[in-house]
DNA sequence: TTCATAGTTCGATGTTAATCGAAGCATCCG
DNA sequence: CGGATGCTTCGATTAACATCGAACTATGAA
């Protein structure tokens, strides 16, 4: 008599905690190997094949075969979306998997969280932006305003864009190390994309660390503290 | 090195299908006993009894004594949040727990899927639905035309409240006996409780059944066909 | 061809956890 | 006080599965 779709099949596949640290490995968007995929879990390669091949076969990633390497890529935006909104659950309920405090203090000044910023410059842009009004928090959850939104607009992000997909725009994510909230979700996404691309920061290769120039953190700086205008930074 | 939420502790719980069942059970925002539950999920109470403990350990579910009975609700919106990002992945997948196909004709019909209306009323309302273009349906999946959102204002459904909890306004939702969408999300559950109130339908106490009254049915046609103001309805 | 790298399959092991029968509490009712 | 109902705990069984060592396949490079 059960009918409609089977929640389990799909929910047991990201509930393993290897799988779970390869999908979240995967939230970035970028395409991985195996092998990759298998140091990111702490697992070997023949246990990681073993849970790629189930996720491939639950459609819950895709495999892209390049020479011989097999890239995997999550099959979908709702994939992402699942995970954030499992993460939420997680932190509301106090599930984290905290273990040793942060030893490296440049990924306790500035890390990637699965594709934002994270770490202590990551607490200061939520709350700068807070502060400023740009997002606003209740007990919802986060959403930008109206001068948030032209905020964006200004800044060059593509809001209209951001909002085709389905991934929500604003979540709260709490920081591992300085146990407060950073900001998630796409517009966070987004934001750090941004200091890419503006060349504020860049990210180091192997670790999560975010690396941030001398001039990209000052301006980093006046858009977090700074109630004027940003157009200047640009 | 691990940081951040634990998220496949979260999706372990709901990974299992007896606990996926009691969960979707519980989407209506109905409080339901023990027993209740251990039916809904198709175990006995023994088994339904570790799975609630679980389940509340990890606080997927709240728990209310009242008397002898135990009453058991989600957590949060977020839960509900997450039951349907899953549902529309397992949809998407494919990953349905269709067996048998419809026997009961008025199953078939009309029933409640979760909380919103499914069966062939279900698939004529989505269609009626986008036929006067008041939801829109992309490949990023469904949302409500201005028109829409003026419609639902008519109709006396409180949007703006909808809103405010986090769960999505829209979504689709692969019918098992038609197989093809009718409406889910906030709005299509909206939809369903209003129907109950304007006296058009009703649930069967033990089943899923959705009994619709002559008139009910009748107004409900027009609802799903006339491309007129359905103010003369109420 | 030979070697190295990327990845898989196989087999064995250990652990977890889902399940239910039987018995035990707790609450309400008469 | 029984006696019934709702639910849990205990114990034993069973099944599923995550894990890794070892051996195998496939691709690319020298």
């Amino acid at each position: 008599m059960k009918e409609g779709p089977d929640i389990a099949r799909v929910a047991a596949l990201l509930g393993d905690p290897a799988r779970a640290n390869m999908l979240t490995a995967l939230v970035s968007g970028r395409a991985l190997t195996a092998a990759e995929l298998a140091q990111e879990a702490g697992v070997t390669p023949q246990t990681a094949s073993s849970h790629l091949a189930k996720l491939e076969a639950g459609q819950i990633v895709t495999l892209r075969r390049q020479g011989r390497h097999r890239y995997f890529t999550l099959s979908g935006p709702d994939i992402v979306e699942a995970l954030e909104v499992l993460m939420g659950i997680a932190n509301r309920v106090g599930h984290n998997r905290v273990r040793t405090g942060p030893k490296d203090p440049a990924l306790r000044k500035a890390r990637v969280c699965y594709d934002h910023l994270a770490g202590e410059m990551g607490v200061a842009l939520f709350s700068g932006l807070a502060a400023r009004k740009l997002i606003v928090s209740d007990h919802n959850g986060v959403m930008l305003s109206d001068a948030g939104v032209s905020f964006a607009d200004e800044f060059g992000i593509d809001l209209d864009g951001l909002r085709r997909n389905r991934r929500p725009l604003c979540r709260e994510c709490l920081d591992w190390s300085a146990r407060q909230s950073h900001l998630a979700g796409a517009f966070g996404a987004a934001l750090l994309s941004r200091f890419y691309d503006l060349g504020w920061a860049r990210r180091s290769k192997d670790s999560r660390i975010v690396t941030f120039s001398p001039k990209g953190e000052q301006s980093f700086k006046s858009l977090c503290d700074a109630p004027e205008t940003i157009s200047r930074f640009l």
